[in-house]
DNA sequence: CTGAAAGCGCTTACAG
DNA sequence: CTGAAAGCGCTTACAG
């Protein structure tokens, strides 16, 4: 009658629990939960008697019942716009691998940056009585749904995206800055009619790195030709309409920097339709540099940010708020640099 | 006295339970539990009663003591060897939306193809008491890991690669077949000298489609040149180290056939800081369909993968075999297709 | 150091 | 149709 027996269907699952555990090592369950948690407390010679009795009957202590009795589910939700997006993949990646070794479970939710889809994962990270919740907000300003999770209590760290006027920890890049230094080296190299894809207004990162851009015109006196902006709503098919609008102008544009990794796709695609020839006939600054930057021809300059890094810091500020609770709120901004390759002209001349 | 008071920290949570509700309705818990499962038994006076209460209390079940009461978690494992690469991603979302609809909830692990991070997620799934397992084993052959969980009674359904002799449902694609006719295909636009840069031993993908394309070849007369067959471990690094000694050959591959979607990756990355050209010095068909196919110069040609109904028929297997835990195992096997571009001749004939 | 007992929030026989 | 009560597996005061 060792483990294992009973094995017609799942109605009978080997249930081996603390009771199990305490008769064979003959003591009491009280007992076995001390060895368990290691606490210490247990003389030695008990303690070897558990641990025999649990090593014999492959014990493994029940999550459901250890968070119904401890009151914490030792769960973090994460809530990113689509984990097949490279970028999120990428943080949610380095998110986990910091929370598994805290001893944390990762709850993961996209939300496909849809309001109604963000508070359904809430609603079922509220029913598992998440300890946390780390997320990337679907729609910046809207932050109704995160009310629920902060009237619940619970700690949250924003990422990517800021949002709204919600109190709590965030990581971001520094993202006004990074499209002001691309568009800036876009102008040191002579362009002076540069295109800008961005994304939608409802997003802060879209906000900022278009600030960035008409920041850099202004800053250098070159007027801003609303034309020349177009909307890319931050998925592959806005990028490719952003482009082919953008090529369909009188005067194009002479370079070309994008507000993130999808319509850089998008982008692209119209591009190599078209047989466009870059940097010739258009310089490139792509947002995000992905595994395929460097196998397009020309291979993409582009504008990266630190994804291990966001994902480690989120989660260690999770970490450190559930900890303290009541400590300040914590504001980090990291600094995304450029990786210049052959789609822009770099320290070189425009033609002629 | 609403919801939400009581916020400093989370030592004390506004937990409303059944009692409350019961209270508040004035009736008991059984009461308020039937209404909540549906299952009817209740008069509309009192299920309305409970429901108003309900709506003002903002009562949430615990999941946790659901669980342990009911004895079932609802939760699916799903182990995947990389939640970063493209192909995992996407079978990993159709997976969760059917499994969502149903009520389960997802908990997912990588294993980085390793049995050690494998066994880990394995004992995880475990205490988590999970009701199913989706897995793409990280080595084919070596099952031990999922005896655990074949011993616990937890139903399981293997995908994309097969799972030794473990006796559970699977759905895989025809690799064999795929490689053989992208072979025979390069075979008719007249190339004699085929790359292949195939993955590890130990994964049942890799050794069926290095099968295909050798069957092709045989099937033609052409004698197989083991220089032609390199390993590339299912990784960029790989891929890019085979490309390398492929190119490195006396007499060069004019054609290259690659057994994964990373492989592709690092074979490009050679190809491109190399200039070599494609399809004239080169022709390439790659594996999976990626967002980046279409925008490389040219174009790739790929056989593509159904990856959307990979996970939705391993979701649908994994609830029918929750259904029917006796039912007669099935394995699956779905047709992939060539999606011809610019990177092979494709009809037209070799240069010169 | 150790154990008997209570209780986390829920659902389901069991009685009526 | 309804409610009182038991119990899922665990941990932690409370006594000793």
């Amino acid at each position: 009658m060792g483990p294992g027996r009973m094995q017609q269907g799942r109605l009978f699952e080997n249930v081996v629990t603390v009771k199990d555990v305490a008769a064979k090592a003959d003591v009491s369950t009280a007992t076995v939960s001390r060895v368990l948690s290691g606490k210490g407390g247990v003389s030695s010679e008990l303690e070897q008697r558990v641990r025999s009795a649990i090593d014999e009957l492959d014990y493994r202590p029940n999550q459901a019942a250890r968070r119904l009795r401890e009151r914490t589910a030792k769960i973090i939700g994460v809530l990113v716009p689509d984990i097949q997006i490279h970028f999120f993949a990428s943080i949610v990646v380095s998110i986990e691998r910091v929370l598994q070794e805290a001893g944390y479970l990762l709850l993961l939710g996209n939300t496909y940056d849809s309001l109604e889809s963000e508070k359904q994962h809430i609603e079922t990270f509220l029913s598992e009585d998440v300890s946390g919740v780390i997320f990337t907000p679907a729609v910046s300003p809207d932050i109704q749904n995160f009310k629920r999770l902060r009237d619940a209590g619970v700690p949250m760290i924003a990422i990517d995206r800021l949002p709204g006027d919600l109190r709590v920890d965030t990581v971001q890049v520094s993202n006004e800055k990074s499209t002001l230094n691309a568009t800036l080296h876009l102008i040191s190299e002579g362009h002076h009619r540069i295109g800008y894809i961005g994304g939608p207004k409802s997003i802060s990162t879209a906000v900022d790195r278009q600030a960035g851009y008409e920041c850099a015109l202004t800053q250098l006196g070159i007027p801003l030709d609303q034309s020349l902006i177009q909307p890319g709503g931050y998925t592959i098919e806005g990028g490719y309409r952003a482009m082919r609008d953008l090529w369909k102008l009188n005067q194009r544009p002479t370079a070309l920097l994008m507000a993130n990794n999808s319509m850089t796709l998008g982008a692209m695609q119209f591009i190599c339709e078209n047989d466009i020839s870059v940097p010739d006939q258009i310089s490139i600054i792509g947002f995000d540099d992905m595994p395929w930057s460097t196998i397009l021809r020309p291979p993409l300059t582009v504008i990266t940010q630190p994804t291990t890094e966001i994902g480690v810091l989120a989660a260690q500020l999770m970490l450190a708020r559930l900890n303290e609770p009541n400590s300040s709120i914590k504001h980090i901004t990291l600094e995304t640099h450029m990786v210049l390759r052959q789609s822009c002209l770099c320290s070189k001349k425009l033609p002629e």
